[in-house]
RNA sequence: GGGCGAUUAGCUCAGUUGGUAGAGCAGCGCUUUUACACAGCGAAGGUCGGGGGUUCGAAUCCCUCAUCGCCCACCA
């Protein structure tokens, strides 16, 4: 009778498996498709490709809980695809997180006591540098830690050189296409950071403000801001209105502290007649609508706060001051003068910098935006020719609103921590041209100097090229992986990521990027709130897996979560799963020491009709499980192998086998030891893409001779097939 | 103001095409007898948010109401 191995007799370590299972693993080359071997009696495996771009985790920390959940469901369908016979390609990836790594390491000056400000642009850039590329290797062992089966021979990192050239040169492309222009417009400003921001990146909060009703001329005008009266340039009204028809046209005279203004009244369909007085007080400079209304109505654009939320001197007595503080003195003073009609509470919708939560100040900067309208359409078009499935499929609706209803994107950042953009830029005139057709110093055709614009790109612009460039574009190499298969990622990059991503791909390369999109919902606390550093509710993967082991970690966060929907993370589910890891050791450990001299390799005995029975059972979770994994259905496959292994394996088969294991030799014990050893193959072969690192550790204890390692064991199928 | 999601056991959540409700944890009881005390087994626990409809049959499909949550939005 073969020996129990010795491993079996000890409980399963994880602390003590998983990381020289890791090392096994990569040591076999497996991870990159062009090492995949051909195997013995088996045609055609590893010849179709099976791709996922990994969503490239920020390299300015470790990971989070929700980097778990990715990791785990592309590490599933990585596996999974593999040992189906897929030449799986699952391609790692960092990013530099331009704003983003910024605001961390802003952090880290400010405890220092010092300030970015005061940096010159290389110092401050080497040292983010230094801090990324150190962060990112923490990331890349968190990734390594969970037991992605990634490629590491073919990781990116968007700032590598091979990357930045690509991503400089889309940008000459559009350029050339006309579908990137220098815009002079109203941006969304964030003080703090002193740059500019895309809509994506601010947030909107509730503000409990007042409505200030100011006497205006022969009008009553409704406003925030009264502190923007100085930058005023015209009154809007409805032409429609019937009240105030005569006006339209007419040049009005209005007081204020600082003297009275001339202002032209315009009408306009979108002055809301309902709101307020129906008129409304027009200030280009720092209101995005009314910026619109001065590019149809040719009005000057008044500038009067500057870059730091401070009143200019175009304010008199008020420059210098702080806009929370100029709007209480000018209030005061504009009662003084009998002004104001009256003053309503007012809660509204105000947009904030999405990090520091400080109010967006729009502004009017020369920046460069890239023209969506026609982009966006051929994204819109591509998914209504379904050439994208997306898991749940609500999403898809979500996608086309946003594709439909599309602004020109802002790419420019004041920031230095970046790809920068390869422009020349006139500080007289504002155009721009690109960095390969002028000659920098050279004068501009206004007579000013063009000179290097010192922006750098917003990050999602790089990360848009991603699937492309992840696979080494313009490089031909790999592009037989494109388009890709799979994108997994945070529903909340409905928004930020998806759609850049499949209008670039179109753009550059005419085929979408993947032809799936997979999104998760976000994982919270176990009370279902969202995980915040306030709220001291982090948890962190690295922690739970040192604690339970990856493949606890992994299963559950799988099991009872559904596309879309988030996930409330409780200690508790984790430990149970790691109850669930120990269950399929002990069976293993039951299932071994009774095998005798059966192994995997010997041939089908004789079976009873029970035996039969046992087999079409465990034939028709093979099918379903299966069934699952195409069709996305993680959380179900998970739970019905938990099932498969616990309730019936474990609680029916192996308790009614007992007696046949244990009596005399002959044909009923042979077959029970066959049977038993079958069905804990399957279920461990199935089980290896959600607990990878015990399923590996098994497997290599199971009695089978030309034993390969699990991750390219051939898929099971159906006994009866 | 739009859009989306949710409402199932004490808590957090599953339930793929409609066929007599499931998991983890908590609580209760039992058990170291061919695996499992880093436990296992068992019992208990739910009129599946309310109402209406379709159907032989509805947690599942349709309508409606209520409550919660998220996202988007140029009413100053």
């Amino acid at each position: 009778m073969a020996e129990v191995p010795e491993k079996l007799n000890k409980p399963y370590d994880p602390a003590a498996t998983e990381g020289r299972t890791y090392q096994l693993w990569e040591e076999s080359g497996f991870f990159n498709p062009d090492n995949l071997p051909a195997q013995a009696g088996l045609s055609g495996r590893f010849t179709e490709p099976f791709t996922i771009i990994m969503p490239p985790p920020n390299a300015n920390g470790r990971l989070h809980a929700g980097h778990g959940l990715t990791i785990a469901l592309e590490d599933i369908m990585t596996r999974y695809h593999r040992m189906q016979g897929k030449k799986a390609l699952w391609v790692p990836g960092a990013d530099h997180a331009g704003f983003e790594t910024q605001v961390v390491y802003e952090k880290k000056l400010e405890k220092e006591g010092r300030s970015r400000f005061k940096m010159d642009r290389k110092e401050l850039y080497d040292e983010i540098m230094a801090f990324t590329l150190e962060s990112k290797q923490h990331m890349e062992n968190d990734v390594k830690a969970l037991g992605a089966s990634c490629d590491w021979s073919r990781e990116k990192f968007t700032l590598d050189p091979s990357v930045v050239s690509e991503v400089q040169e889309t940008f000459r492309k559009l350029y050339r296409d006309n579908l990137v222009y220098r815009g002079y417009r109203t941006v969304n400003w964030c003080t703090k950071h002193q740059t500019s921001l895309s809509d994506v990146e601010t947030e909107t909060v509730e503000k409990a403000d007042k409505l200030y009703y100011l006497k205006y001329g022969p009008f009553v005008v409704a406003t925030v801001r009264p502190e923007t009266i100085f930058g005023d340039v015209a009154v809007a009204v409805n032409p429609n209105d019937a009240r105030y028809k005569e006006f339209i046209g007419k040049d009005i005279e209005v007081q204020h502290p600082e003297g009275p203004l001339t202002l032209k009244v315009i009408a306009d369909e979108a002055v809301d007649v309902e709101f307020g007085t129906g008129a409304l007080k027009i200030t280009p400079a720092h209101d995005h609508n009314d910026f619109r209304m001065s590019e149809t109505h040719q009005l000057p654009r008044v500038e009067v706060i500057d870059q730091f939320g401070k009143l200019n001197d175009k304010t008199g007595k008020y420059a210098g001051m702080k806009i929370a503080e100029a709007r209480t003195k000018v209030v005061e003073d504009l009662q003084a003068l009998g002004l104001v009609e009256k003053i309503e509470d007012y809660t509204h919708a105000v947009p904030v910098c999405y990090k520091c939560n400080a109010t967006i100040e729009p502004r009017v900067m020369p920046q460069w935006f890239v023209k969506m309208a026609p982009l966006a359409k051929m994204a819109a078009d591509a998914v209504r020719a379904e050439k994208i499935k997306f898991v749940p499929d609500n999403f898809e609706k979500v996608f086309l609103y946003w594709m439909d209803n599309t602004i020109d994107w802002n790419i420019s950042r004041q920031i230095v921590w970046g790809i920068q953009i390869p422009a020349l830029v006139c500080l007289s005139c504002n155009t721009g041209v690109l960095d390969n057709e002028a000659i920098e110093g050279s004068e501009c055709n206004c007579g000013g100097t063009l000179t290097r614009d010192t922006d750098t790109f917003d990050t999602w612009f790089s990360s848009g090229q991603w699937p492309l460039l992840a696979l080494g574009y313009p490089d031909t190499k790999d592009l037989a992986y494109y388009p890709t298969d799979v994108m997994e990622t945070g529903r909340d990059l409905i928004f930020k990521w998806i759609p850049r991503m499949v209008l670039f791909g179109l753009y550059l390369k005419g085929e979408v990027p993947f032809r799936t999109v997979y999104l998760h919902g976000m994982v919270n606390d176990k009370h279902g709130k969202k995980m915040s550093k306030s709220k001291g509710n982090v948890v962190s993967p690295i922690e739970l897996t040192d604690k339970y082991g990856a493949d606890a970690l992994r299963i559950a966060l799988v099991v009872g979560n559904t596309p879309g929907n988030d996930i409330a993370l409780a200690e508790d589910k984790i430990k149970g799963y790691k109850h669930f890891c120990n269950k399929l050791w002990n069976v293993s450990r039951f299932v071994l020491s009774n095998a005798g001299d059966t192994t995997l390799d010997t041939p089908r005995p004789t079976l009873t009709p029970r035996d039969e029975e046992i087999l079409a059972e465990l034939d028709k979770t093979i099918e379903s499980v299966t069934a699952h994994l195409e069709n996305f259905r993680f959380h179900l496959a998970g739970e019905e192998l938990y099932h498969y292994l616990w309730s019936t394996f474990a609680d029916v088969i192996i308790e009614e086998l007992k007696p046949r294991l244990a009596g005399e030799e002959g044909e009923s014990k042979t077959s029970a030891q066959w049977i038993t050893l079958q069905a804990l193959a399957a279920t461990t072969k199935m089980l290896h893409p959600f607990i990878p690192f015990i399923t590996e550790e098994l497997w290599s204890l199971l009695p089978h001779k030309d034993k390969s390692l699990l991750i390219i064991e051939p898929w099971p199928k159906p006994y009866s097939a």
